[in-house]
RNA sequence: UCCUCAGUAGCUCAACGGCAGAGCAUCCGGCUGUUAACCGGAGGGUUGUAGGUUCAAAUCCUACCUGAGGAG
């Protein structure tokens, strides 16, 4: 049986309650994945994830790779056992390091060299090198290794990332031995036709699942909205549609109705982590003076630990003390806010609702 | 009572005759498959006080004030 079942469906929009099931669990979609890059989600514990039923966290071949190194793992029995995470794994290969580390890497059709300080040394991905990683990583889902260009960008230069892509995409298939879903990823850019032009190839490759990539690199928040529609559409139906690195709540619902089912994004811990974070009445920033005396919770109808128990004063003084439990309890309150704000969206599909639920609002407090 | 040293941004200190600066703090902005508990911007001064020397003084001189240390 395949492992991706639909069983409710938006009438107003495409958006689609799934269930994605893996080695370790059953994905309830549409999901939110925390991210996890070198098999932590900062500031935020396991046990925490559990008990709020996340299912699944993203973590990142090429950083572990780096470090601990694939012997590390391998010799703790797999990603899940390194790291005390039993539910869904899902990699990223490290095709968005090749953009986020330019500067330090050298792309032939090959595969992609990297060197940087981390270690000291180079490291070279490959296509293979990507999928014998994850294979021996032994994730649930694991990623081909792709091309992400930045925005702007030449648009010769995304059209080679397409076809780097689409042929590392088909080298990924061929190497893949591990016990997970390989998903391959559209790339194009904000160029419409690239995007239509690049999605057959992959989907002759029959992969279980497809991923959006290449999308909030700097765009307009316009271009995401309709990139992500555009290139959702062009994805095979009843198979999972990934969405890579977003977004905001508000990008979430958006992306949700445009037809995708799987979403990472490090908003929730980078922010928090920066004292920026999401409530049902928008976006607060907790260092600002206005929340000195404020003794209301960040987001007075969260059910969060940190709602419950902490005022903005407090936790403004926190931060601003840099005290160490700041970023953690604020990074706490954002991956419980994502977790809830995608659990609302299952409901509100199930329930047939979804036209009616409103997104929360992206301006400041 | 005398001697020595020190007083510069909220704090710690640079500048030692030639445009008064930095770090931290404060305030503001940014962050979308993490090189990020990060990056960027702004505000903030009668240089302890009062005189003097000089084209020019935070800087040199005098007195006073405050603090630290020492002597008696």
């Amino acid at each position: 049986m395949f492992p991706f079942q639909i069983f409710a469906r938006d009438p107003a929009s495409s958006a689609r309650r799934g269930n994605l099931t893996t080695n370790h669990g059953e994905i309830e979609t549409p999901c939110f994945l925390p991210v996890g890059t070198r098999g932590a989600v900062k500031g935020v514990e396991f046990d925490r994830l559990e008990e709020w039923d996340c299912r699944a966290v993203l973590a990142n071949a090429y950083h572990l790779m780096v470090r601990p190194g694939e012997e590390t793992i391998g010799a703790a029995g797999g990603l899940h056992a390194f790291i005390g995470w039993k539910r869904a794994i899902l990699t990223d290969s490290g095709g968005f390091q090749i953009m986020s580390l330019a500067s330090r890497r050298v792309i032939t059709e090959d595969g992609v060299e990297f060197r940087g300080p981390e270690d000291g040394s180079a490291h070279f991905l490959t296509p293979e090198r990507a999928m014998q990683l994850q294979a021996g990583f032994g994730v649930d889902i694991a990623m081909a290794l792709d091309v992400c260009p930045p925005f702007p960008a030449e648009r010769a230069e995304v059209g080679r990332a397409c076809r780097l892509s689409e042929d590392w995409a088909r080298r990924s298939l061929r190497a893949y031995r591990g016990p997970g879903l390989l998903f391959a990823i559209l790339q194009g850019g904000t160029h419409e036709d690239l995007r239509r032009r690049s999605a057959p190839p992959l989907l002759d490759l029959d992969f279980p699942g497809y991923a959006i990539g290449g999308v909030a690199v700097g765009e307009t928040k316009e271009a995401i909205r309709s990139i992500t529609a555009l290139s959702a559409g062009l994805l095979p139906e009843g198979k999972p549609r990934y969405l890579m690195g977003v977004g905001t709540p508000a990008d979430l619902l958006a992306s949700v109705r445009a037809g995708c089912d799987l979403f990472d994004c490090v908003l929730p811990t980078r922010n928090g982590r920066m004292g920026h974070v999401y409530t049902r009445q928008g976006e607060v920033t907790i260092k600002h003076e206005r929340f000195k005396d404020d003794l209301a919770p960040l987001d007075p109808e969260c059910r969060c630990p940190v709602c419950r128990r902490h005022s903005r004063a407090y936790l403004r003084n926190l931060f601003v003390l840099k005290d160490f439990s700041a970023p953690m309890l604020l990074s706490l309150h954002n991956v419980y806010f994502y977790l809830d704000w995608m659990k609302r969206i299952r409901e509100a599909l199930e329930a047939g609702t979804l036209e009616k639920l409103p997104a929360p609002p992206e301006e400041k407090v």
